[in-house]
DNA sequence: TTGTACGCGTTATCAT
DNA sequence: ATGATAACGCGTACAA
């Protein structure tokens, strides 16, 4: 076996000496040129090696003070070249809890979900969570696989933002199900109160009603809505904002002003028509996605933005910030939701303190850009 | 306990007749006027009430021909009125195998990778395996804690796009140690022949040269490239194939017509100062990011795009679809990537097979919008 | 100071 | 047809 001409992989089992050991068993691989250790090793290993039980080893391993200090150097020593981790699988089973959580979202479109599970996953990985994801694609058959994936899986908590269709049809008995079991749910974004849960949210109502004020203190008149089509509590509760905002001023709130749109792909001809038919000064709109391709068909009909029409939209996204002209958004500041979402989580899991429900508000800040005029 | 007063939870032990089960406790928890199981029952729980043995029950459930017709009733009988599931834990030490694996990206900023995550989600549930995500930030030691925490969480194995720094630097070491130890390495996009694993590429070279000739094919004639200063292997590739279809054109390759930015943040002003001192009439980004900011300044410059400038960029992405104009783009097909690496991965790990490397170029396609002439 | 025995939940092997 | 036992890897109460 000459090592200067070792190009590819090889394994074998090599008998070394040192002090500590007399006779030591290493099960090596060479990989390109370096020495790797090519098994990952248990206690049972260490005690075998060192001719003491397994559970010397582990109280070594652990500090505890009936060990002497020869005996744990020499477990420590071996541990260290053995490379060794104690084997998670066998402690999950033992502690029953995995230190690993789930997180259904509905999407990865919307830049805002994005942010929330980045927010989520630093949190937890800080404080040794794993986090494993599924989508619901807002449908509810898809949440509730998702949600039996990860529990069979053997997270401890479960952290989602409910697909539309499931609030929709008011169908979270899979929800009940495991709070029941006493498995802890956070909800963010999209909750609601029939499950055990705590909840971080923006409130939605308020701040529809402050962005919808500042296009009044502009001196906007004749506002728009743009929303979605489909049962979203957050949708709902903005044109809530939107409409109070208006009451409240000496505006009055019009239907006609506002437009429902299908999920899905919005059809340009739809925004076009409702723009021609509804002269308006102002927009808001409930996602960036909506608002960026208002601003195509408004431009398009020759006004200009913000002189003409101003923009306000939701979520802090890419969209917002490299559209032209840039986008003044609501900031739900996912990030701080994710981050909120997952302490609440692993505090409630750790803590096995019994489930309750507790609403968290993450406040919202409107990031002003060019779609709306210099305050 | 009148339930239909019952407003809030409550948790308690029901003892009711059946006639298989003379006598039945149920765990039981009454939330919103429902019932639940108020706990996770074992085989242990099973058999005690069924008054026979553990693995009777487990043959039981598992369609064992040594069990009888009407044992086998009564525990399938059973098992679904506890909700019974398998302890995945449990049988994971067992099999020492957790139908999991781990994922590592550099970021989920760019769409390219959020739409790769995406595909090997979808693929992976739909064989049973649950996904856990991290992120290097492009950072070396974010990535090798991240790989640490996937490894010692249990992971069967593990894909990634090499985080820049670690390509940059060629520290791999942690990566070659978990191969060495036998689990499967999948890198996509991001990738070193240094690590024993599969790769799942692009061909970066050939699709920049084709992007390219195209542009030459629309007649253009002083063509930029804006890359990264970053060390990222695929942003060489592309720029070598730019520099090839130069080559291999009447044009020729001019080192002032290529500009590097750093990874960071964009200053305009940096794309302002090159696109006045460097007059073009095409350009070619080596991410959409990059390309929409770029579209802003030539704009601004009084250029119209593509007449005067054509655009041709990388990740098929909100930003290419929602800009102004529209970019046409080098669809890498992320969701394409992700499906073949987890199929690959999980094929391997079923397979238990030797690792070793095999390459797999996803296709890439031209998305023509409107950054680009008609063709 | 060290070792033995047990249990976490499961399946497989080997009695009965 | 059913049951006892061992094993997966770990920590710990208890015995030596």
């Amino acid at each position: 076996m000459r090592l200067g001409y070792q190009q590819f992989c090889l394994t074998g089992v090599l008998r070394v000496r040192s002090p500590d050991f007399k006779r030591l068993k290493l099960y090596i691989r060479i990989d390109q040129n370096k020495i790797f250790l090519a098994k990952k090793y248990t206690l049972k290993d260490l005690a075998q090696e060192l001719n003491i039980s397994i559970s010397t080893v582990s109280k070594a391993l652990n500090n505890s003070a009936e060990i002497s200090e020869e005996t744990q150097r020499k477990v420590l020593a071996l541990a260290q070249l053995y490379h060794y981790r104690p084997n998670s699988t066998a402690l999950r089973l033992r502690e029953r809890r995995s230190n690993h959580i789930g997180v259904v979202l509905p999407d990865l479109v919307h830049h805002f979900f994005t942010t929330v599970f980045k927010g989520i996953e630093e949190y937890a990985n800080a404080r040794g969570f794993n986090v494993s994801v599924c989508f619901s694609d807002d449908s509810s058959q898809k949440e509730q696989d998702a949600i039996n994936l990860l529990m069979d899986s053997g997270v401890d908590g479960i952290i989602l933002s409910l697909a539309g269709e499931t609030q929709q049809l008011k169908r979270w008995e899979y929800l009940q199900e495991i709070t029941a079991q006493g498995t802890p749910v956070v909800m963010f974004d999209r909750a609601t109160d029939q499950v055990l849960g705590d909840q971080v949210m923006i409130d939605d109502v308020q701040s529809a009603y402050k962005a919808t004020q500042k296009l009044i203190e502009w001196g906007r008149s004749s506002i728009a809505l743009l929303t979605t089509e489909s049962y979203l509590s957050v949708n709902q509760d903005r044109q809530s904002g939107y409409q109070k905002a208006l009451n409240d001023s000496s505006l009055s709130y019009d239907p006609a002003r506002v437009l429902a749109l299908p999920k899905s792909e919005v059809d340009p001809e739809a925004l076009r028509q409702f723009f021609t038919d509804c002269p308006v000064d102002a927009v808001l709109c409930v996602n960036e996605l909506i608002a960026v391709q208002a601003m195509h068909v408004v431009s398009s009909l020759g006004k200009r933005i913000p002189e003409d029409v101003a923009f306000i939209g939701y979520n802090n996204g890419m969209l917002s910030k490299y559209s032209y002209p840039s986008l003044t958004v609501v900031d739900q500041q996912g990030y701080l939701m994710g981050e909120k979402s997952a302490e609440v989580l692993i505090d409630k899991i750790l803590s096995k303190t019994p489930l309750d429900t507790n609403k968290y508000v993450i406040p919202t800040t409107l990031v002003e850009r060019d779609s709306t005029p210099n305050t």
